[in-house]
RNA sequence: UCAGUUGGUCGGGCAGUCGCUCCUUUUAGGAGAGGAAAGUCCGGACUCCAUGGAGACACGGUGCCGGAUAACGUCCGGCGAGGGCGACCUUAGGGAAAGUGCCACAGAAAGCAAACCGCCGCGUUUAGCGCGGUAAGGGUGAAAGGGUGCGGUAAGAGCGCACCGCGGAGCUGGCAACAGGUUCGGCAUGGUAAACCCCACCGGGAGCAAAACCAAAUAGGGAUGGCAUAGUACAAGCUUGCUUGUGCGGAUCGGUUUCCAGAUCAGUCAUCCGGGUUGGUUGCAUAAGCCCUCUGGCAACAGAUGGCUCAGAUGAAUGGCUGCCACGCAGAUUUUUCUGCCUUACAGAAUCCGGCUUAUAGACCAACUGACAAU
């Protein structure tokens, strides 16, 4: 798995299709980089969470919970997860389900997405 | 036992499993957030800016004395003043007879004193008025020109005396701040310097996104305008009027300026157009380092022997989950036990140190003080 380090491509992903969950908001968009190195996911933890321990501890936690996924995403995507106030305090058992069911709708969704983007590149 | 003062320490532990960053001797092993990592308020190290030394001016900071320190507005030990029964605490604590300003309201008067009421004397002659003396009393105020007492006086007053305060001189103790006697003066010097100011001391600016190097890419720019466009002597070379070198001279370089030393320069500045502003390495952790013991010092701290190596990320590692224990909280139960929650409060390194300030659930240790009880 990639680590998505860039801006340009936090502002892509925000553009793709997005998923709100109670801990977390998934984001996913299709990327023309190299598939070699799995898909690329980045997290997202603004300062409405909380002062700085609070922040690491919901991208530590998401980041565990992305590991538990790892052969779930797709290696074409890159994925953002946005991490929200309740992410600190739930339960990960709940998380885990949140996200098993949140990868599965937007795998769905995503052929979708993806063919909007293939109709505006024809156009 | 209760109440309190001061200083200090800790601020979850163990195990399993799945991961992350760095290092090494790479089938593996080792290390991996704090007392404040925070606020960015002071002081430094280090780097760059052509600056360095001396003087003057300006600006800013500090402000009892002595010491510690690389330095400090920090720390330690004293002194003075204030508070507390006490342990102890607080303290922006230089100069007000160098000068200027201010002291609202109230009050007669707020600083070369001053007479509203009152008191006393004299004159006039009668609910009083006029002139003079008087700061003891009343009243106002944050503050009324030393305080208390006795004498003195027409009434009063440092007018005189004693004690206290204040000031001068000198003595003793102390490195000093200062303290304690002695003697003289006879009250002169209201407060305010986190008002200007004076005095003493200190201070260049920007900051690791500093700065250096490597790689890739692009460029080695163009246009317009302003200011400069500089000279001179000597030497060498030849192309014989140019080039190079040296000296004198010129310009620029600190907050301003003077002097001395030094550096840079053949163009420079402004505007517009065009191009670029990415990645990596170093800086970057062996240091004003930490621990034990000893020595010196009341202490801050200094010195010595020995031992240790203790985070190094860069969309930023240091974690997720599970079990047990300890503590705390809540509920049920109400001697006990069970369940749940936080796995704890404040809070996350970003070049590194010394401090300050602020936040902090709770636990523990030591010394000391007061009260009560017992001996």
């Amino acid at each position: 798995m990639r680590q998505l380090k860039k801006r340009a491509q936090f502002l892509k992903a925000a553009r793709g299709r997005k998923i709100v969950r109670r801990g977390f908001v998934l984001q996913a968009v299709a990327h023309n980089e190299d598939c070699d190195m799995g898909p690329g996911i980045g997290y997202t933890v603004t300062k409405k969470v909380g002062n700085a321990p609070q922040r690491n501890r919901v991208k530590r936690r998401l980041r565990a919970l992305s590991q538990e996924f790892a052969e779930k995403f797709d290696p074409k995507f890159n994925y953002v997860l946005i991490g929200r106030q309740e992410a600190l305090h739930e339960p990960f058992n709940e998380l885990k389900k949140s996200l098993a069911r949140a990868l599965g709708k937007i795998h769905v969704e995503r052929s979708a997405a993806s063919h909007a983007i293939d109709r505006k590149s024809k156009s």
